[in-house]
DNA sequence: CCGCGGAGTGTTTTT
DNA sequence: CACTCCGCGG
């Protein structure tokens, strides 16, 4: 056994080695909460527990990522640990369980944008479309059904809260879940919060919770502020008959509040594990005095907060953090790549540097300029390849021939050919549907509709994708070349920037190339798809080495880099303008700045540019309200402060 | 009934 | 500016 008071401070060592009973720990921006993890699973694997029996959990892929590869680095026997996010968790249970919920063992999974246009079929079936015109849209239908299942709230509620102009549709929409639900479980569907509440269902039921929790005897779960109601229940549930349960988090660190996480799990988790010993972790390993100072200032102003200031335990005090104002876009994105160049040039490496901002569009004239300079970069969170259009084009092919019931994907492959549209598409579904092999669609159900229509041709092509792709003798990759092949004239015929696209399609080639099974290949691309990015202006830079990581500050979380630069911090970006009218989203905006600022362990650099266009209007950049505060700027280095012009108008934010 | 083009709207973070 | 929705022409 190693000597663990080596590695660990008198309090770490306490959260590694309790290792019976429930367990808080509080702990503070870098002092340490994944290495507890790190050493707890390892004390856990030498006291001779079987790795299998451990599991950690985390809301975010990168968090519950981070967390399972340095809880496997000490010990061989670590890599049998269970781990991810919970929606993956939730996944293979269901997997395993679904029959036990009338479920059949091969549902599909709706990302948002699928749920949106199933929550839109059940709104036409019930007249709710054509009857009203100012009906909500889809994409907030589901939005207020997302909510009302995250936090546990009535419909009613929510629209009052959040939406009170539709509040002459709260019955509807209450009318419009249960009819979305009952289909879903109709069709085999199931969205990203029914894998949550199903697994709840499953845990509820004391047979099968008592299999789960018989397998999994250590559980802990990193990030524990970001968890919303549902995921709290599921972490007692699972707890429940050991109550070897650990759960780390800091509450200043909260930006998940949008999809109804909650701090309140933190405070809960006491009340509902009585005898559960608390630890606090204050001291930080991460970064500079310097730069916690900045941090501190931040924490001070937070309204509703229950963590401690950071005390820095390294030696050096480091250099002030420095605030920087740029005349527009283009002259911040450029000083930022020159003094990335410059690190990189006195031999720091780029993959301890990182650019975080609070929307991903914010990078874009960043990127240009890495490109312009050769300096390899990754871009983390934003939309996601995924989230295209052309590679949800390309998808669809391949779940209808692993679910031929699967119309949502039916009608996005149908109306994908010239001619067909919603009418047609939804007569050839019903033919479609009533035939329940692929097979027998190809034979029977397609080629009524294949003769003496503008779009016949178009179809029997398509019939014969199909057919040639539904040969079960084929590698998933030949089946997805197929269809690549048949889709290359319509991504011609529907984009303008197809070019730019089909290297998209390339590197979905090479990801479904690592997968045996479709329906495995379709799972892991709802739930644990690639991060990359889109927002790359040039993704062909060759990688001299590892690249600088340009990143969301949501998906920076729980990361560090040596250098940090927290750019776009304008009043309208962080915070975000939406955020304005209500105080507890400054707040969540506010701890989005505070883990930015955090991330960082040698140097840290803040910045905006006073010149901005937002839809298509000029407009004057004013500095963030969370940089623009006498205890904050106290703490900076201000650089090159350049007042604002008289003429210059404040068009969007008057106060 | 499809698809194009113009008008209008709203622009975020993750699973 | 980019995406969605609506109305009209084919």
């Amino acid at each position: 056994m190693i000597d663990l008071k080596k590695y660990l401070n008198p309090s770490q060592y306490e959260a590694v080695t309790q290792t019976e009973g429930p367990v808080l720990v509080i702990a503070g921006a870098g002092s340490g909460k994944t290495r507890v993890i790190e050493y707890r699973v390892l004390y856990l694997v030498e006291s001779g527990v079987d790795p299998k029996s451990i599991l950690l959990l985390s809301f975010t892929r990168k968090a519950a990522r981070e967390m399972v590869s340095r809880a496997e680095r000490h010990d061989p026997r670590s890599k049998y640990i269970e781990g991810g996010t919970f929606h993956s968790f939730a996944y293979k249970a269901l997997k395993k369980y679904a029959k036990n919920l009338g479920f059949t063992h091969s549902f599909s999974i709706l990302d948002e944008g699928e749920a949106e246009e199933a929550i839109n079929r059940c709104a036409v079936k019930l007249g709710f479309i054509d009857r009203e015109k100012r009906f909500p849209r889809k994409d907030t239908l589901r939005n207020i059904i997302s909510v009302s299942v995250n936090k546990h709230a009535r419909i009613n509620d929510i629209i009052k809260r959040e939406y009170p102009h539709f509040l002459e549709y709260a019955d509807d929409i209450e009318t419009l879940r249960k009819k979305y639900t009952e289909y879903k479980i109709n069709k085999n569907y199931m969205d990203y919060d029914d894998l949550l509440v199903y697994l709840k269902s499953l845990l509820e039921d004391p047979e099968i919770r008592d299999r789960i929790s018989g397998r999994y005897k250590y559980i802990m779960v990193d990030e524990y502020q970001d968890t919303n109601a549902l995921q709290g229940e599921v972490t007692y549930l699972l707890g429940e008959s050991h109550k070897n349960v650990m759960v780390v988090g800091d509450d200043a660190q909260g930006i998940y509040g949008f999809r109804g996480a909650t701090h309140e799990n933190i405070m809960a988790f006491p009340r509902r594990f009585p005898h559960c010993k608390i630890i606090k972790l204050e001291e930080n390993y991460r970064s500079t005095q310097t730069i916690l100072d900045v941090a501190n200032a931040v924490l001070l102003n937070m309204k509703n907060k229950y963590s401690k200031c950071l005390e820095s335990m390294r030696k050096d005090i480091g250099e002030k953090p420095k605030l920087l104002f740029f005349k527009d876009a283009y002259e911040e994105a450029e000083w930022i790549a020159a003094k990335i160049k410059e690190f990189n040039d006195e031999g720091v490496a780029l993959r301890d540097l990182g650019v975080l901002f609070r929307s991903a569009y914010i990078s874009i004239p960043l990127q240009a300029e890495l490109s312009k300079r050769n300096i390899p970069y990754q871009v983390v969170g934003g939309l996601r390849f995924y989230e295209t259009a052309h590679v949800k084009d390309v998808m669809a092919h391949l779940k209808v021939i692993l679910n031929p019931k699967d119309e949502i994907a039916w009608t996005r492959v149908l109306t994908l050919i010239r001619g067909i549209g919603a009418v047609i598409s939804e007569k050839i579904l019903q033919d479609i549907i009533s035939h329940s092999s692929i097979s027998d669609i190809v034979e029977k159900a397609l080629p009524k509709h294949a003769a003496g229509h503008k779009y016949s041709l178009g179809l029997a092509r398509l019939n014969k994708a199909l057919e040639s792709a539904s040969d079960g003798k084929l590698t998933i990759s030949d089946k997805y070349e197929i269809f690549l092949d048949y889709y290359s004239p319509i991504i011609r015929d529907k984009f303008d920037d197809w070019h730019l696209r089909v290297n998209d399609l390339d590197t979905l080639k090479q990801i479904i190339a690592r997968y045996e099974a479709l329906e495995e290949f379709l799972a892991d691309f709802a739930i644990e798809s690639p991060e990359k990015g889109v927002w790359r202006v040039n993704p062909s830079v060759a990688p001299i080495e590892p690249p600088i990581t340009l990143s969301t500050i949501h998906s920076a979380k729980g990361l560090e880099w040596n250098v940090v630069f927290l750019m776009g911090l304008t009043d309208g970006v962080l915070p975000v303008s939406f955020a304005l009218d209500d105080e507890d989203e400054i707040e969540e905006e506010r701890r989005l700045f505070y883990v930015g600022i955090t991330r960082a362990k040698d140097r840290l650099y803040l910045s905006m540019h006073h010149e901005g266009t937002r839809g298509g209007l000029y407009r004057f950049n004013k500095v963030s309200q969370f940089v623009d505060m006498s205890n904050v700027m106290a703490m900076l280095d201000i650089d090159n402060v350049s007042e604002p012009e008289e003429e210059e108008i404040d068009v969007f934010y008057d106060e």
